[in-house]
DNA sequence: GGTACGCCTTGACCGCGGTCAAGCCGCCGC
DNA sequence: GCGGCGGCTTGACCGCGGTCAAGGCGTACC
């Protein structure tokens, strides 16, 4: 279910697009400019963004919660291949190449984001050419994390579980690292290339072997160097 | 082993920067302005290009042949995540990040090709703002087909076999289509994520069902509909 | 010519993990 | 409360494909 209230009053001390990282650099009067012309929207866990093969004309930011980016085959069998982050954007592809989404886009966790129209991001990349250099930085960064992936597939679930908990953003919980995953588990597995079933064994695994210690979502690292040793294979 | 030689001399009557989609749009002055600050470079099969791990100050652009990137652990078991073909360029990551390679490159048949130092690069995108859009696009789009493979990997090796033989460029023998295998058959199995004997059993499979046939390098696609079919889960 | 090497194929084995099924639990609505 | 549902876990099964090994074949080099 959607809701289309603006959350974020352009008039706020910061404005919207101070938060993401693709509009650093520009001027405060220019980020007011620029919110002014976002259209915030929030999801609920569970929500659709968008569907894969719908024609979109908006590229999203994402200020809060996450959006997992879905591909996969007609019959269900579909697959996570990339979460969205607060401060990351969802829609460049289209925007790039006019193409209807390829992915299917849905919020994890309860969300909100900001949307701009194609012609209003085309503006603003005309006139701003440091926003370009950004975007050419991120879709990089994200073209090796994917591939990345794809070198990680052919090893053991417990290693891609392994370097998958490394990655997450931890806290520090006395001597303790602890991490939360990021999403409800079976996405997770999803995005790590397996079953649930098969996710839920190797957390097991590493749980016996004392790697880790599991309370729900939250994951605590007892052993992060013999991990890195796991995920480095 | 490398070779040295301006196998393209800049005075040419097309300069080879013409040759490469990023370039597309110069006029023929910009062109030569462009060609004359290329190093042109020639690699035999088998050839490194550079190491995970390099520092590397150049952009490469490939006139002809093949390059395939590398990513894996250093215990030699590394993995193909993609190819580089005629008019694709290698590098963009370094430029852009400033960080050392993160692929291995090799080149998988003799090949040809032009580099640019990060310098000039970096001047040609601010000279010419259309040059900037061309990258965007060309990285939007190497994401969403490692992104595809992401979500291709759950699929059986004969379905990934059917959709790597469609998407390569098909030529016409009488009634049927034949297509040619772009690198040797390891390379290609690495980059379906598969093993050599894996992807051996798997052409096989696909020519007893009588879908294929293979003449070494060259395969036809005698029933292209059912491997669409397969393709598709 | 002979030898050696790399690539490809085929065979045999077997273990990881996908699949199906059942059970548990927390959450929500009635 | 109760029932239903969805997410998670655990168990049992087994098939795909990874691994090791051997052999054929083309090619390069001496």
């Amino acid at each position: 279910m959607r809701i289309d209230l603006p959350l974020i009053p352009v008039d706020e001390p910061e404005p919207c697009a101070a938060r993401v990282p693709l509009f650093t650099g520009l001027d405060l009067e220019q980020l007011r400019r620029v919110s002014a012309l976002a259209r915030p929207l929030v999801l609920e866990a569970g929500d659709a963004l968008h569907l894969a093969g719908d024609r979109t004309d908006r590229l999203c930011v994402v200020h809060s919660g996450r959006l997992a980016l879905t591909l996969g085959s007609a019959t269900g069998r579909e697959r996570v291949v990339r979460m969205v982050e607060p401060g990351d954007s969802v829609g460049e592809h289209e925007f790039l190449t006019g193409e209807p989404a390829r992915h299917g886009a849905r919020a994890v966790v309860a969300t909100r984001l900001c949307t701009f129209s194609h012609a209003e991001v085309a503006r603003l990349l005309a006139e701003h050419p440091g926003i370009g250099g950004r975007v050419m930085r991120t879709l990089a960064v994200r073209l090796a994390e994917a591939e990345q992936r794809l070198a990680w597939e052919r090893q053991p679930v417990t290693a891609r579980i392994a370097g998958h908990l490394l990655g997450l953003p931890a806290l520090r919980d006395e001597a303790d690292l602890v991490v939360v995953l990021a999403a409800p588990k079976k996405d997770v597995a999803s995005l790590l290339g397996t079953t649930p079933e098969a996710f839920s064994r190797g957390l097991r695994r590493l749980a016996d072997d004392g790697l880790i210690a599991i309370e729900g979502p939250r994951v605590t690292l007892l052993d992060p160097d013999a991990l890195e040793a796991l995920a480095a294979e």
